[in-house]
DNA sequence: GAACGTCTATGATCTAGATCAGAGAAGCGG
DNA sequence: CCGCTTCTCTGATCTAGATCATAGACGTTC
């Protein structure tokens, strides 16, 4: 993996909430943050952590996660090139909520959350942008919650949709990861996918997932 | 139920997160809004409904839910007097994101959104406190949503404890509210109640549940 | 105080999905 | 090429908790 030959301002430029800033504050910010490069399976950073940058991933991908007690993991988001992530502790200077991994090999932009703070308080426009985004998560979120008691089979279906969005008809994750984002062991997950699969909903291989009939599979997820 | 004696601009000076505002603030916000009384049962928005009001209850006791595929309702949040809810689409003049529903006789102070949203772009100190509460609640969500996976035992341990905080020892739900709130059924509230029962944690007459030995309930929700 | 609705309680089943066990298949590193 | 790891897949079992059925206890209304 080479680095991408991106300047972090010009990454800056394409990512929300960034895009709001003018040249000035960008280059700023941009001047304050650092690359960090992690392998796969690194830790980015802990749940209770004190808060010391807001992420924006640069290449690769970083999951957020919760490890329930029985030590399972629950992957409650997935962040590829251009997500920002955990401004929420930029807003309220608490730990961050969660825990940080990089699913494959990625790199990071990491922008000191005073920097980050210091620019809400500057600059209206950027508050009222960050706002808008942070609405839309704890709305995303309340959704999310509110799904407890879905099949194991809807919840899968939203997972795939949900990713879609984010890459397209072929999903990169292993079925693994796939449980972990809907709550369930690797074993459902094959079984219930191996089920879409007969009906044609969905082709399947090693480390990846293609959705064929998004239509039926938005049925199933119950949209 | 008698009206309370208090004026609404009284209540703005004792809840969340109105107390920040000065008393020209708060008597223009008070004279903006209106007094609605519930009666057991009835409902004050609906889920998708346009914001008109932010809410804050004055008297009674007022359940967000929601309601899942199959029917089945799900209750996300317990406000009592004092409490504010639905600031989210004052912020993003989103709909509400859930039902509210009257769980005994009510009185609700309905609050413009336009004059609470005009507050917060007018007050920075408003707009800090508002915000501080809205992060609050999305690590709240957050903390709830990764729960799904928890027992019901812990799920209704949880559940009790967070109300305690807001009722003290007794709490006055019937078990088919606690049911609701634990995402569970009323049959399997009352087994695994009874269970704590036995053990001494807690005693349960019809309409309320009476924590008696916090510390092990505690330990039983994981804290 | 009779009748009705709500709440609490308990027993008997049933089931989705976890858990356990095992084994191919694909890729990777030497 | 061989060995090792990771990933995918399938079958067998087990269990928490839902669902179904029933009934007593309490409160409220006429």
């Amino acid at each position: 993996m080479a680095d991408s030959p991106r300047t972090i301002e010009q990454l800056l430029a394409t990512s929300e909430p960034f895009k709001s800033l003018g040249p000035a504050d960008r280059r700023s910010l941009a001047s304050a943050s650092r690359e960090t490069r992690y392998a796969k399976g690194e830790t980015v950073f802990r749940e209770g952590d004190p808060a010391e940058a807001v992420c924006l991933v640069k290449e690769g991908r970083v999951h957020l996660m919760k490890f329930l007690e029985g030590g399972q993991a629950s992957t409650t988001c997935v962040m590829t090139g251009g997500d920002t992530f955990c401004c929420l502790p930029a807003l309220d200077r608490q730990p961050y909520p969660a825990d940080a991994v990089a699913a494959v090999d990625s790199v990071v932009v990491r922008i000191p959350t005073s920097a980050f703070h210091d620019l809400l308080q500057r600059n209206p426009a950027f508050l009222q942008r960050s706002l808008c985004l942070f609405c839309e998560r704890l709305r995303q979120v309340e959704h999310r919650s509110c799904r407890i008691y879905d099949s194991v089979e809807r919840r899968l279906a939203q997972s795939l949709l949900t990713l879609s969005k984010k890459f397209g008809a072929t999903i990169p994750l292993t079925k693994h990861e796939l449980a972990e984002l809907s709550n369930t062991t690797v074993e459902t997950t094959i079984r219930v996918l191996s089920q879409l699969k007969k009906q044609g909903i969905l082709k399947s291989s090693r480390g990846s997932t293609t959705i064929t009939k998004p239509e039926q599979l938005r049925h199933l997820a119950g949209a």
